[in-house]
DNA sequence: ATTAATGCAAAGGATTTGCAATACC
DNA sequence: GGTATTGCAAATCCTTTGCATTAAT
């Protein structure tokens, strides 16, 4: 979080909550979600507020930000960044949705960056379809 | 377009102007983008068609939907659906976008449908970052 | 004391929807 | 004639913003 810090950004308890809570979600949350968690620590936090903070740390590059193939609507979902990207896969039936990370994918982004002379700060892929389970039953 | 009669979809004049706006467009367009350039064929028609017609399109898989890491807005970009699955490049620096195809996004493609057991509909890989020349001037 | 962060309510933009009128087969 | 499609305006959803107040250093 240093380098909220120097940008003159200050570390407020409200925004450690909500860090916080990204970081401990087991799942990927959008706006609303994440301002119901954070109640529980803060009742007095604002929807406003998430979206502020949302903003900051993915200015920063400290979480990412995901559509999920908009399988409910137009809001975002958002996940603490790791150190190795992995991809999305969401599931037209069941709105399952699973993640995948492979060195290939890694691999990609390398000859991609390589090629085109890109400097990547962002990689997103995202898959829609139908999982294992769902396939096999719409035939 | 076979497979929207079968489901009992007319293919009416403005769908087509439409689709052939989409067929034929140089660039990624969003509804309101499609709507100007399909007026000059049909000065009738209207937003609310524009966005009833992508959405049976995108459901019969005809064209894919692109968010551009979100450069300008929520809007959504559109674009008809090609053989082989592309990338998008969207710099942050000057806004612009640059496609990149490569066998590896294909064998990523099916190397993570082999592991996972996904059937995969819709693939979006998209990166945000610098372009070559951005990259140089921001140091 | 200064400056950033917040709450609130209002505004904004993109997309969807209800319904009466219209076009299609 | 019956059904799908359309235009229009209103509604909806998500997100952002202005401004007065509050918190942080």
């Amino acid at each position: 979080m240093d380098e909220l810090v120097e940008r003159g950004v200050r570390i407020t308890r409200q925004r450690r909550v909500l860090i916080s809570v990204i970081q401990n979600s087991p799942t990927h949350l959008d706006a609303t979600a994440l301002l119901a968690i954070a109640k529980q620590q803060d009742s007095g936090i604002n929807l406003a507020t998430v979206y502020r903070t949302l903003a900051l740390l993915k200015n920063c590059g400290l979480i990412d930000e995901l559509d999920l193939m908009h399988l409910e609507g137009e809001k975002h979902y958002y996940e603490a960044k790791t150190s190795s990207d992995h991809c999305h896969l969401a599931c037209f039936g069941c709105g399952a949705i699973m993640e995948y990370a492979s060195p290939l994918f890694e691999k990609l982004k390398r000859k991609i960056a390589a090629d085109s002379g890109f400097r990547i700060r962002v990689a997103r892929l995202e898959l829609g379809g139908l999982c294992k389970q769902c396939a096999k039953t719409t035939a």
